[in-house]
DNA sequence: CTCTGTTTTTAGCCTTGCCTAAATCATAAA
DNA sequence: TTTATGATTTAGGCAAGGCTAAAAACAGAG
């Protein structure tokens, strides 16, 4: 068995840098909120073993092995059903459900993970609109672009927000930018500035700064997967805003 | 935040002593599958903080303190919350709650907690009818007696079961042993022999080991309490057998 | 009261996962 | 090519929570 530790740091490399991409040591560091020095050695560690879960070199950094990336994307379909089930079985704001998944997804049970992916009806997508690995292992693909490179004028739809801010999730779902809401960008500041998003449902334009709007993804209106994905209500359903 | 490991040593003194009862050093261990000495290590550090969780003699072993029993109760109000939780609202049999339970409680939330309460209309007992302490930190108390100490021919429901043997929880389910059972006492056979229980529902008779029916608590059939619970299927809904 | 067997405690050690401080490597600039 | 700068690794420690082996305390039998 896996330590929590060991699983997070299995799931940072994926994130951070998919199947392939090297990842240094200090970016592993920063998103753990520990030392570079202690990823130094957790990672030669996970290297040294007789069936090692990454490959590590000098210097260098550190990708998954085979080995390494299934164990990842368990974790991450442990991470995202278990987002989906709070979300939609116990009520929880999109902007709620990370924090207590990262605790949550350490002791699920194969059994448990069953039940709620049966209870979910074998779902695709995580509140936040991020694909769930399947039980063989495998991270569904989908044709996205961030809404940074979407054209002006072009219209699409919202198919995924980065998750771990629970801020900007706030701020997003309050402006009705909730996942497969339809918007189209009317004007893109030069020099960075800020971008100009329709918001068809209720027709108005808001502006969105760079940093918010890379974190979105939108898929385009005509992209046949949308059909499949349900209209989630991501507002919180009942509970007090009281620690901002 | 309490380790998960004092979260368990506080969860124990609890079960085995109550509020009051002196629990040896070695009773502790065999529960928690420790050696003695690490629990004299442990008991010795939680009598020493300046806010001590138990009471702690040389040679005599320890209790909880009302700060510790506080916490106790907290750590066994998630685990039973979550016991239920599981069997109502994902079909897991009652005996398959206790172990996936035993891992979830250390990570539950106080929005979590109350999502979950709230979702099962703030029960008062667990799936093995164990009472479900309240948010304010208090049991609530219940008059039942052992199987064992009921008089023949008088006729009471099953109230609670032990939560923690799978094996006998579904023996018992077999049985149609559940919890609300009606039941009455045919005959207790001398020199420690078996007790012959009338299962009303079915009018069977079964004969039930000194063991097994020590582990078994009923209240007498006119016990008003009773009206307030509802009457649980206790079988396991789909799941295989595969493991026994 | 003393002996003996059981229980508990002490002492010392190990692993995991983190830390700080110092040393080393890599790279971009001069 | 050399040098400076930032990133990475090494070395040495610490706290938690477990273990074994040996010492000490208790409790019951004589």
């Amino acid at each position: 068995m896996l330590s929590n530790s060991v699983q997070d740091y299995l799931k940072a490399l994926y994130e951070m840098g998919g199947e392939s991409e090297m990842i240094g040591t200090g970016a592993v560091a920063a998103r753990l909120a520990v030392t570079p020095a202690s990823v130094t050695s957790m990672l030669q560690k996970l290297a040294a073993s007789d069936a090692p879960l990454v490959h590590y070199k000098k210097h260098r950094g550190a990708r998954l092995t085979d080995e390494g990336l299934g164990k990842a994307l368990e974790i991450l379909r442990h991470h995202r059903l278990v987002e989906l089930f709070l979300h939609e079985t116990l009520g929880f704001g999109w902007d709620e459900v990370h924090d207590q998944a990262e605790k949550l997804e350490h002791v699920i049970s194969e059994e448990l993970e069953d039940r709620i992916a049966r209870q979910l009806g074998d779902p695709v997508v995580d509140p936040h609109g991020h694909p769930i690995p399947t039980k063989d292992g495998r991270m569904p693909v989908r044709h996205e672009k961030r809404l940074i490179d979407l054209p002006a004028a072009t219209p699409a739809r919202i198919s995924r927000v980065a998750d771990h801010d629970t801020e900007m999730l706030r701020y997003l779902g309050g402006l009705g930018l909730v996942l497969n809401a339809r918007i189209e960008i009317v004007e893109k500041s030069p020099f960075d500035g800020p971008i100009l998003v329709r918001i068809m449902d209720g027709d108005r334009v808001q502006a969105l700064g760079r940093r918010v709007a890379s974190q979105v993804h939108v898929m385009l209106d005509s992209a046949t997967e949308m059909a499949a994905m349900p209209n989630h209500d991501n507002t919180n359903s009942d509970a007090g805003d009281s620690n901002a």
